[in-house]
DNA sequence: CACGACCCCTGGATGC
DNA sequence: TGCATCCAGGGGTCGT
């Protein structure tokens, strides 16, 4: 058979409209289901997503068993997270941001849960201890399920046609949050840039952790 | 292996 | 009012 993989990416939309319903803008993509029934549309403005087809088995476990993309969020094994953390000298949230270790963690809830676990974002990864990387990955957990109860924290730029903006973008105590005082401390929010990417921190809240030399580094 | 640089793309904010 | 310019980020690619 055929499968179909689509990736959201920031901006990308599935939406379910009747058939009746011109497309909004941007939309890229339209499933004609059952003749005079709903449609399932896909919007995406910045055009980050995609959607592939697969045409066997064999090559849809090939994409998602390469080890390109990590563990669900949810449910992670706290020894295996432990144990991946251990292994990298990045930056902490460069590897929350790296997929093969976590699928599905972006910069706003990496730096939203980095917060939440008052864990420094430069701090290097093999440097957290157990008890830091097991409130880690609770706060992940909890970020991520606040935000899903919120419907996420799609921007209001990027919403147009009639899809809804994500209650969660309301919610954000670091992300988008520069020289803000935060609502622990009342201490400016800091900006630096890390693997790439804007990462927000109190730099009270969020001490740099001091880093024991060594840090074991290993190999794959 | 890990990093930066560059690219894709659109719309909002800013500056002139 | 209307430009030009910069910025945001998920992810691929390429060079160091």
């Amino acid at each position: 058979g055929l499968f179909l993989v689509i990736h959201l990416g920031m901006t990308g939309q599935l939406q379910v409209k009747p058939s009746s319903q011109s497309p909004a803008d941007h939309t890229h993509l339209i499933f004609h289901l059952e003749p005079g029934t709903d449609q399932l549309h896909f919007r995406d403005i910045r055009r980050f997503g995609s959607a592939q087809v697969f045409t066997g088995r064999d090559d849809l476990h090939r994409f998602f068993d390469g080890g390109r993309l990590g563990p669900e969020p949810f449910g992670l094994d706290p020894t295996r997270w432990r144990d991946s953390l251990k292994k990298s000298t990045r930056a902490i949230k460069a590897v929350l941001l790296d997929q093969g270790v976590v699928a599905g963690v972006g910069n706003i809830y990496a730096d939203e849960s980095l917060f939440l676990s008052r864990i420094h974002p430069a701090s290097r990864s093999c440097d957290l201890s157990p008890k830091e990387a097991e409130t880690l990955r609770r706060a992940i957990e909890e970020v991520l399920t606040f935000a899903i109860e919120k419907r996420g924290s799609t921007i209001r730029n990027y919403v147009g046609g009639s899809g809804l903006s994500g209650g969660y973008q309301d919610e954000f105590r670091a992300y988008g949050r520069g020289g803000e005082p935060c609502n622990r401390c009342a201490t400016p929010i800091e900006v630096m840039r890390l693997a790439g990417r804007a990462s927000h921190f109190c730099p009270r809240c969020q001490k740099v952790k001091p880093g024991r030399s060594p840090c074991s580094s290993r190999k794959s």
